[in-house]
DNA sequence: GTCACTGATCACATT
DNA sequence: GATCAGTGAC
């Protein structure tokens, strides 16, 4: 590959030394201004500095930041990325357009919606409010098909799902991916037209429908089109192997006119195939955009040669080849484990030891990470780390917005901004004393009948033996009026007030539920009105999972990661445990099948093992037995499974009891 | 109509 | 371990 001269005549007056701080492929994608640019990027390859240094290039070149849009996976990757970039030029770098695909269409469509008949005031529903919309939904098909069980509502939820971000028909994705649904599949077809009437009915949009009404919007009004590729002259997107192809489709209807696009992504660490991510986007992206500049990252600096032997090695058993091959220049290092436990409580132990040695060789907590396929797989560590008195942050599994209280208090929120929101008026009746379903329904189309917004509670009229629990609301929405939309902080401390009680009520827990929500309104302090706050709870809800704290800066110095390995996509540690790498947990029992799937848990091993920077341990327990399918799992993950011993090193810890005294080797 | 209980079924990753 | 459908007491 020919590079640009990085020679400093480009530059001479930079306020960045880009020269030394970028090896020359980084450099030539730092300073390929105009036109279209595929940056391939391997595993530490200095992705995320190529594109810090190549914002601050374009900023300092005078292009105004308003004009860059940095599309990344996450929110917080982007602020990361900004922040950085900040520090590198000057605040100027703050001004940069930076989120998701998810939170630009919602920015584009608030103000445009209404040019493809969609309303503007719409709210933004998780899957979880998905899923109830759907389940209310599915209960009438339910009826008529006594015979045999109807999808649940999660399953229902996949395949519309899956439908929209692969661009196919609801029929195809059953036929294929489904096919022991291929009888209902009149019945699935119905319930998403259901579903799609009743998003429209109740004024909320799910996920993959800010995608979707965004292309639709751009390919239908030529005039929003030009003037966000004119606002957005210089695009930038990162992780582009996990986008999907109605992400692509956005992507050259802003950019297919000044041709100003970058996209950065490794095929090989592509993981998001199961929600619709097309990695072939990366090799298409050339076709798309005809002329595209092609740069490969190849030099790796995050790991130590031995970790990248391994890696290398994992990888190189995709069927797909990949034509990336990392080096490092930085050798030596110790070899990376396989290490065998005889079960599950053992493989607790080992890693809680190992940490304490770790920790004794003056490697701080916050540099070692556990990883695992799925949430569940750290439950008995995290009882044990729990047990040692061990501090850790969990990333990934189960959230703190997915939480009951934080969802009933939300969703009185919800209703003040968007009264037509069934879901959460359903959720705010029903938790009070005898209103069920029925009542709850009656109330709510009350509420539309009178369209005037919540105040329709006040109008209905209620049968004598729930009128106390009614009046109760309808002071709390008193309250609530009197205080202006853009003070969030305190309508969500008088929402707090009226909920206290009634979580008092109902959990024996709710001091720690109260303080959870206590610091959800200081949350709230920080917007500066209610429709963002809901907004940014939907699109990039708090990462950390319920019991942890939620004061924000989860990277702490002093505290254990443990994380799926799908959440620790961009980050590195000095030491990472894989847990459970045994056939049947990781990979997943239900990738074992198809060969595409399989595929990707490789990848996905691959990106675990990736994440470590001098320290990498794989480990398996010996025998376990999964009650989903009852089988017995007790081969080691096939991936790691055959490696040659210089590679991996295996370690096998026999007659543990579980709780003590065991052979350690290094 | 509501609510609290039962037993059967199915289980991943997430914007 | 959660979800779902069905049951019977208030």
């Amino acid at each position: 590959m020919k590079h640009h001269d990085p020679s400093r005549r480009f530059l001479p007056e930079s306020a960045v030394d880009y020269e030394s701080c970028l090896n020359p492929a980084q450099l030539e994608a730092v300073l390929t201004r105009e036109g279209p640019l595929l940056v391939v990027a391997g595993a530490g390859s200095g992705k995320t500095r190529t594109v810090t240094y190549r914002v601050a290039r374009l900023v300092e070149d005078g292009i105004p930041p308003s004009s860059i849009l940095l599309l990344t996976f996450t929110r917080k990757a982007s602020q990361e990325m900004l922040h950085r970039c900040t520090e590198l030029l000057d605040d100027r770098c703050r001004r940069v357009a930076g989120g998701t695909f998810h939170s630009f269409a919602h920015a584009v469509l608030r103000r445009h919606a209404g040019r493809i008949g969609f309303p503007e005031g719409y709210a933004i529903v998780d899957r979880s409010d998905a899923e109830s919309l759907i389940a209310a939904l599915r209960k009438e098909f339910h009826s008529r098909h006594r015979e045999r069980s109807f999808p649940t509502k999660k399953t229902l939820a996949d395949i519309f799902s899956r439908s929209v971000n692969k661009g196919r028909d609801v029929q195809d994705i059953v036929l294929d991916e489904y096919p022991h649904l291929g009888e209902d599949i009149e019945s699935i077809v119905e319930l998403q037209h259901r579903y799609a009437a009743s998003k429209m009915e109740h004024r909320v949009v799910d996920y993959d429908d800010l995608l979707l009404l965004l292309e639709r919007l751009l390919r239908e009004a030529q005039d929003i089109r030009a003037k966000s590729a004119e606002t957005y002259r210089y695009i930038l997107v990162d992780e582009y192997q996990d986008t999907n192809i109605l992400q692509a489709k956005i992507l050259h209807l802003i950019g297919a006119d000044h041709r100003n696009v970058m996209v950065v992504g490794d095929d090989s660490q592509s993981i998001y195939a199961f929600r619709g991510a097309n990695f072939e986007n990366i090799m298409r992206f050339p076709e798309m955009f005809p002329g595209t500049r092609i740069i490969k990252l190849e030099e790796n600096y995050r790991s130590t040669q031995p970790i990248l032997d391994v890696t290398n090695a994992i990888i190189a058993q995709a069927r797909r080849k990949f034509t990336k091959h990392l080096f490092t220049r930085n050798a030596g290092g110790m070899v990376p484990q396989l290490v065998q436990t005889p079960n599950e409580k053992s493989q607790s132990r080992w890693v809680i030891d190992t940490v304490a040695q770790l920790r004794r060789c003056g490697i701080r907590l916050g540099r070692i990470a556990v990883l695992f396929r799925a949430s569940y797989h750290s439950f008995d560590l995290e009882i044990e780390l729990n047990r040692e008195g061990i501090a850790f942050i969990k990333v990934g599994g189960f959230k703190f917005m997915e939480s009951a209280h934080v969802k009933d208090v939300l969703a009185h929120l919800r209703v003040l901004a968007n009264p037509y929101d069934r879901i959460s008026w359903l959720r705010i009746l029903m938790l009070l004393d005898r209103i069920g379903p029925k009542t709850a329904q009656a109330a709510y189309d009350a509420v539309v009948r009178v369209g005037r917004g919540h105040e329709g509670l006040f109008a209905g009229k209620d049968r004598c033996i729930v009128r106390k629990e009614l009046d109760g609301l309808r002071d709390l929405f008193r309250r609530l009026e009197a205080i202006p939309r853009s003070h969030p902080g305190e309508l969500g401390t008088a929402v707090l007030a009226y909920y206290k009680p009634l979580a008092e009520k109902m959990y024996d827990d709710h001091p720690r539920r109260v303080r959870d929500l206590e610091q959800l309104t200081a949350i709230m302090e920080r917007y500066e009105s209610l429709e963002s706050f809901l907004a940014d709870m939907a699109l990039e809800p708090p990462t950390a999972a319920a019991d942890n704290h939620l004061t924000g800066e989860w990277r702490d110095p002093d505290r254990l990661t443990l994380s799926t390995v799908h959440s620790a996509k961009g980050l590195e540690w000095d030491a990472v445990f894989v847990l459970w790498a045994l056939d049947g947990r990781f990979p997943s029992q239900y990738a074992l099948e198809k060969e595409k799937d399989l595929e990707e848990e490789l990848r996905l091993m691959y990106v675990a093992a990736t994440r470590a920077r001098e320290r990498l341990y794989f480990l398996c327990p010996a025998y376990a037995f999964d009650r989903a399918t009852g089988t017995v799992l007790n081969r080691p993950a096939r991936f790691v499974a055959d490696l040659p011993e210089n590679l991996l090193e295996r370690v096998y810890l026999e007659g543990m009891d579980g709780s003590s005294g065991f052979e350690m080797r290094w």
